[in-house]
Parts: structure tokens; sequence; C-alpha cells
DNA sequence: GCTTTAAGTAACTTAATGGTTACTTAATCT
DNA sequence: AGATTAAGTAACCATTAAGTTACTTAAAGC
């Protein structure tokens, strides 16, 4: 019961650049398809990897998912931090930054459709993420830049709806919009609309202001 | 290359019954796992039907995820219409619609994700349903109700994130807020913000109304 | 330098799963 | 009433795809 295993191994070894490549090969796959629609073989070819050695280094298929998440997760986790100042400067940014990262607003959703009320990967990491975001949030009621009637939750919770929506449905948004999200043109007359509609979140006398400047 | 095929049919036939309890078996499986998690043979036992009959009246799976789509779709449709009045009706309602029709939001999370720009299922209905959504508004734009300051696709578009958001990131959600999106008491909470949030969506005269009345 | 460890390869196995074959029988049509 | 059609059943099959086995060889440790 030998098998051959007459070998042409790759002069060179580097272990870490081919965790690298199954990692972002396997983004790419379960940003696409999705953790059940994913062929691990898919991902294999496309990192230019053995298969085996996708298993020698996440165990399997679930392990490597979490692990693409995990990885998703803290990247992500530096950049959340890089954010402050008005409503109407942040949720065109915050839009701009789905759109130009919709590979993650996709995992997110894929977490979403999956998880049926289990725990999450990386919970605490990220629960400690959200609440450092609704002190920031706390922080600019205090310095009037949102309406302190709202509570935190509800206006993070608001602003993430609106940013990452049309990202999470490109379907329903090129319906209604009648051009693609990734339509530049798209995407820059929408975060006009964002920076204008930011106002909501103001509170009353500076959207008072703000409305007769504009009139 | 006979088969045994003694059988122990049911005393009655019944198409109608039999093709309903396949969608509804199927709307189930591919709302929780989408289509490439769905099983057929999960499919055929949860409607208690043999699951020949599944491809006898569908085609293949494919077939029978688009009929499920389709089913849903003209469901929704009606109900779509049913709506008009105040942004702070409005938006409450389509909210809770969402949280009751969890399942429908999901399917459309799962096309969203699946469907990398081709042609959708009942593309032209929906997008005329769009269209008469879109000339709702208008109306309410012109009797005063929703500001004129902004493009009614914009409007539409801001109105189904605000209000479907919650439903299609649970996850994320429970993270903000704290609690389950399935939860009676968020859902009220929610309704509630989402009847104050709405008056960024009235003219900025009935703004100030509402802000002093309020004060 | 020699041993051990870990990266790497190719072929293989096995369970799951979408779909089919071959048949039976209730309902419908003429 | 007899033929035809369509609903229904059970067993089967082919394929796909996750995961393994059995091996090779480069690099690290002593």
């Amino acid at each position: 019961m030998g098998r051959p295993a007459k070998t042409d191994v790759a002069a060179t070894r580097n272990p870490g650049r081919t965790r690298e490549r199954i990692l972002s090969a396997a983004l790419k796959e379960f940003a696409a398809k999705g953790f059940a629609g994913a062929r691990v073989d898919a991902i294999a070819s496309r990192a230019d990897i053995n298969k085996r050695m996708l298993y020698h280094y996440f165990g399997d298929k679930e392990g490597l998912f979490k692990a693409v998440l995990r990885r998703k997760i803290s990247e992500r986790q530096a950049w959340a931090e890089a954010s402050s100042g008005e409503p109407t400067e942040t949720l065109p940014f915050w839009f701009e930054a789905a759109c130009k990262d919709a590979d993650w607003v996709r995992m997110l959703e894929w977490e979403a459709l999956q998880n049926s009320g289990q725990k999450l990967i990386d919970d605490k990491e990220r629960r400690a993420t959200v609440a450092r975001g609704l002190e920031r949030i706390r922080q600019r009621q205090a310095r009037g830049q949102i309406s302190s009637e709202f509570d935190p939750r509800d206006v993070m919770l608001a602003m993430r709806s609106l940013t990452w929506f049309p990202v999470a449905f490109p379907q329903l948004t090129e319906m209604i919009m009648g051009k693609s999200v990734f339509d530049p043109k798209f995407q820059r007359e929408r975060a006009a609309f964002l920076k204008k509609f930011a106002v909501a979140f103001q509170p009353a006398n500076v959207q008072r202001v703000k409305i007769h400047f504009a009139k």
C-alpha cells in the first residue's frame, strides 16, 4: 500500500508565505461563496499550494474560516479607531470604507446568516471595540457634535445601517438607485447624500444653523 | 434491473398540497442555510414528501430556490403597497415588518451574496414595485410629509437601510444594543427611536415645529 | 555532521448529496 | 369502462468534495 511520492518539491520553503497565501485565497473564496459554498480545493489551487497544507495549518475548513474572520477582525479593529469628528464627515467616510472593503462586509453577512445565536468568533475583543466606539459617540455628544437626545447605541446602529446596507444588498441598491454600488458616480452621490442627511444626528440648534446657511 | 417498488401510497393524492408543503419547507431550509448549505433531503423530509416529487415539480434544486424566491416576492409585492403616510409612521412599520418576516430579509440576503451581477429573478416586476414605491415618496414630498431636498431614491434606500439592517445583521445588532433583535423589548425601543429619528426625512419647517412641541 | 522537526507532495478514501431509474397507482379524459 | 396522464414511492447511482495516508525533503537544533 505504498504511494509513489516522487516529488517536485518547490526549491525553497516558506511557511509564513504559504500561510499568508492560504488566508488571502480563503478570504476571497469565502467572501465570494460563503462557508458552505466555498470549496477547499478551490482555495488550495487559488493559493497555489497543496491542499494538505491547508489542513496542516488550520485543521479543517471551519478552522480556516475562523482564522480568516479573525484576521479581518483584527485588521478592521485598528482601522475603526481612526474615526471621529462631525457626523457629516464620518458617515461618508464609513460608507466609502464599506465600498472599498466589500469583502469585509460580506464576511460579516455570511456570519450573520450562518450563525444562529452561538458565541461569535473573537466575541470579547469585538464587544470591546464596540464599547470604545460608543464612548467616542458619547464624547461627541458632550462636544455638541451629536444630539444628546439619542442613545449612543441607537446612533451607532443607525450609522452602521446607513453606511453598510448598500454594500450588503447591492442588488436592492441597484434596483432603487439605478446604478451599481461599485459605480464611482453612485458612490460620490451617495456620499453627498449622507453628508447632507447626517445633520439628523446633530443637535437641533446646530441643525437650524445649518439649514439657515443652506437657504 | 427491476426495482421492487411495492408501495404504501398515501390513500389520497393532492398535488396542490404537496407543492405547497415543498415550498414552505424549502423556504425554511433556504432561509436558514442558504442555497449551498440547504440539503434537498432535509427539505424533502421536512415537507414529509418523497424527494422525487421535488424534482417532479421544480426540476432541480436551483429551480426550487427560484420558485421559493418568486413566491415570496409576489407575496411581499402586494404587502408593499399597503404603506403610506408620515415617515414617523412608516419607519417603525417597516422595521416591525422586517422583524416579523426575517425569513424574507434573509432570502434577499442570500440572494445578495450569491448573485454576482447576473439578472435577478422576477427582475421586471420588482423594478416596477420599486418604481411605484418611489412614486409614493414623490407624492408625500408634494404633500409636505417628506422633504423635497432629497432625491426619492436616496430616501427609499435610507429607509430600507434603517429598517432592515438590524434583521440582516443580528449579531452586530446584539453587540451594539446588548439585546437580541428578536427581543420584544429591543423591537419596541428601536421602533421608538425610528419614530423620533424619522423627522430627519421631513421638511425643515415641520421639523422645527416638532422640536418645539417636544421641548 | 547527524538527528529531529516541520514543510511539502501526490494519491487515496469515504461520506454526503444531488439527481435518476424503474416502477405503482390514483385521478382524469374520452 | 378503458386508456392515458400525472402523482407518488423506494432503491439506486455518480459525483463531488472534505479529509487522510504515506511518503519526501528542506531547515532547525544539537
